[in-house]
DNA sequence: ACCTGAACACCGTTCAAGT
DNA sequence: ACCTGAACACCGTTCAAGT
């Protein structure tokens, strides 16, 4: 069921995404959603938590290095569901269970860098608001049928770019 | 009709916004707005032109104070319009003639500044990137009622990193 | 417990018709 | 030129009823 949502929504984008037009797809009564999700706001959450479950910081490396290596995966993980990513960016007030994990993960991560806790605080959220600017922008390119290409690149670069100011940070 | 629409949209967020309700708002038929617009998407591409119309870089200064200047100006002028950004950050293939007016400055003060053509796109990319992922975050942050400060000092701070690996790149 | 039909209160947009 | 009424093809969601 949450593989189907998964897979429709990859085919029609964000805007055609619709209760009724997965139900149809699923061949059940559009009602009978509610039953399972509750709502479009927690179908969309739990598709997240699905699309999100496998990212994790890899094992070995000083801990910047894993913050970094966390944040490529989850870079590279929602470039392959950009219309999820547009949803679950746009959905007021929704924080899907893994994600927060991630971002939980992460700080901890940068914490047991060196950074002061305040400090963690601030360059989580200059590392994710990128990471979702550069995704929600190659997902919005992508819709209006731009190349796929480059946006993998220049993230590369630009998240060289800030893990540089953040070492010269630590010292 | 521009400034009813702008002020209708801050008050009903992003969600609430139709072009129903700005007709009644209007007092006018919804259909009149067709006449008047063609579609939903160029009335959000006109309300946008508005708002950016006056960002600009600020007179004096080197070409990269005058870039970083630009991009303050123009990450104030979108905070101030959140509901906006968030429609046109995630309009399809929407790209308001003012916004791309702003853009193809920055790209221009930052050749000015000494960067090679190819490295300007990078990073007007990633400058732009992450002002838009800054906005987003603020925007849905307001939109489930958080506290509305913090997201300011923290971008000025981050704007103050970024421009610190650009200049080293410089040299 | 799980599913459904009918209904409510909406949408954006088209099109033919009015002044 | 500018505006409108009626209609089309949709939405998300509630609620009472069925198995």
């Amino acid at each position: 069921m949450l593989s189907t949502a998964i897979t429709l929504l990859g085919e029609t984008g964000a805007e055609g995404f619709t209760m009724r037009r997965l139900a149809a797809r699923l061949g059940i009564n559009p009602m009978t959603l509610y039953h399972h999700f509750g709502d479009r706001a927690q179908l969309i959450a739990a598709m997240a938590d699905r699309i999100h479950a496998g990212v994790a910081p890899p094992a070995a490396g000083s801990p910047l290095e894993r913050a970094e290596g966390l944040l490529r995966r989850y870079h590279a993980t929602i470039l392959r569901h950009p219309a999820l990513t547009l949803l679950v960016l746009t959905s007021p007030g929704l924080f899907p269970a893994q994600a927060r994990r991630i971002t939980d993960s992460l700080t901890g991560l940068l914490i047991a860098a060196g950074l002061a806790p305040q400090r963690a605080g601030l360059w989580l959220d200059i590392l994710v608001d990128f990471t979702h600017g550069a995704a929600l922008a190659t997902a919005m390119a992508a819709q209006s049928g731009a190349p796929e290409d480059a946006g993998a690149g220049r993230y590369d670069q630009a998240i060289a770019a800030l893990m540089a100011s953040l070492r010269a940070e630590i010292g």
